[in-house]
DNA sequence: CGAATTCTTGACTATCTCGTCCAGAACCTA
DNA sequence: TAGGTTCTGGACGAGATAGTCAAGAATTCG
């Protein structure tokens, strides 16, 4: 009933993305996105609305793909979760280290650029760290149902402050850590988790 | 021998932190700064060199103030060093749940946005994170000494995560963590260093 | 006081950037 | 094929923005 798109939104939204994730919202232009997918501006704004609206659906977008591959890593039968959880911070570590850009994060870029403004997003990022929060706090649970972890911690103390330390891992890499000083903030985080006392 | 500035050089560039706090590199105009200031383009040109050149003043100002607190923080007899730890760890978050316009850290956000492409100041906060990590090293070592914590677990592993959980702290907080929930993790991350085998 | 020097102000330039708009292209349905 | 509809590409306008510059102001020294 009338002209199909020539595109492929997806693939538009990545190259937008990439475009955010370098340069932040502020420093990114509608012009270098349109250059860097081919289309013109008309499309752009007809498809993904002005440049807030188009951040905002890549952020959204980027949020829901974080919080689906924690999960994905971090769900599963009790038997494996603490080995799960290891996995999970030290893969963060290495993803971080092996960040040659130095990108990091694009949640944690955007929330630092711009949550102080923009309600809408800080409301997104909110969510998301609640979600991934959760998901770490079921998975020490489960760890400690295991009896690979002391189950007289509260998990979602535990898991709080595994957030965080996820989220400083991502902020010292961006400031230039070292892997290995990233591998050890992993590891030591995973060393002090209470252990229950075989006794 | 010539004509006196009539302005306060201090003054300024803390008024010129408080814009760049508030809306980043990229989002500050230096129009804005002048305006905030009352100084002329002309005279901030001429003081402090163009736009690049008065951000990074502003950061490592901002990196030298950071360090030397924590220092001050930090610094003292091994008797009381594991309290001020625990001082510290828990004033950074209840600093950053009080910061209700939640700018957050200048350097968190500056490392966030301009690292990246900005190798002079990426240097700098690589400089400022080591600092702060060695403070944090030197405190934990006197604390081991006084017998506050177990002597056998490396003190710099062990800084490296807390200057981590820190960053985190910092980080969640942007994202909008409630100041319980900063508390805990302050809370928890003390809870989990290791005391001494009082055998 | 007059000369020399540095500072101040804000107008100005050149460029950038967001968003709009429209003429034409592509496609669907009848 | 004709008509209707949506998409495309890029020119365009309005406003913003970094940095320059020149004329005048303030100060010191001789």
């Amino acid at each position: 009933m009338a002209r199909p798109r020539s595109f492929d939104e997806r693939a538009v939204l990545r190259t937008a993305r990439d475009r955010f994730w370098s340069t932040g919202y502020a420093g990114t232009k509608i012009d270098d996105i349109a250059a860097a997918t081919g289309l013109g501006k008309g499309s752009l704004y007809g498809a993904f609305g002005d440049k807030h609206a188009l951040f905002l659906r890549v952020f959204d977008d980027y949020c829901t793909e974080a919080t689906e591959a924690t999960r994905r890593a971090l769900d599963g039968p009790d038997s494996g979760a603490y080995q799960r959880l290891r996995d999970h911070v030290v893969a963060i570590a290495e993803a971080t280290a092996a960040d040659q850009d130095r990108r990091g994060c694009l949640m944690a870029k955007s929330t630092a650029e711009c949550a102080q403004h923009d309600g809408v997003l800080a409301a997104r990022a909110q969510r998301a760290f609640r979600e991934l929060e959760d998901q770490l706090t079921d998975c020490i649970a489960a760890a400690q149902r295991a009896g690979d972890l002391d189950d007289t911690h509260d998990p979602a103390r535990l898991a709080g402050l595994l957030l965080a330390v996820n989220r400083g891992i991502e902020a010292l890499g961006k400031g230039g850590a070292t892997p290995a000083a990233l591998h050890a903030i992993a590891e030591t985080a995973l060393a002090l988790l209470p252990k229950p006392v075989t006794a």
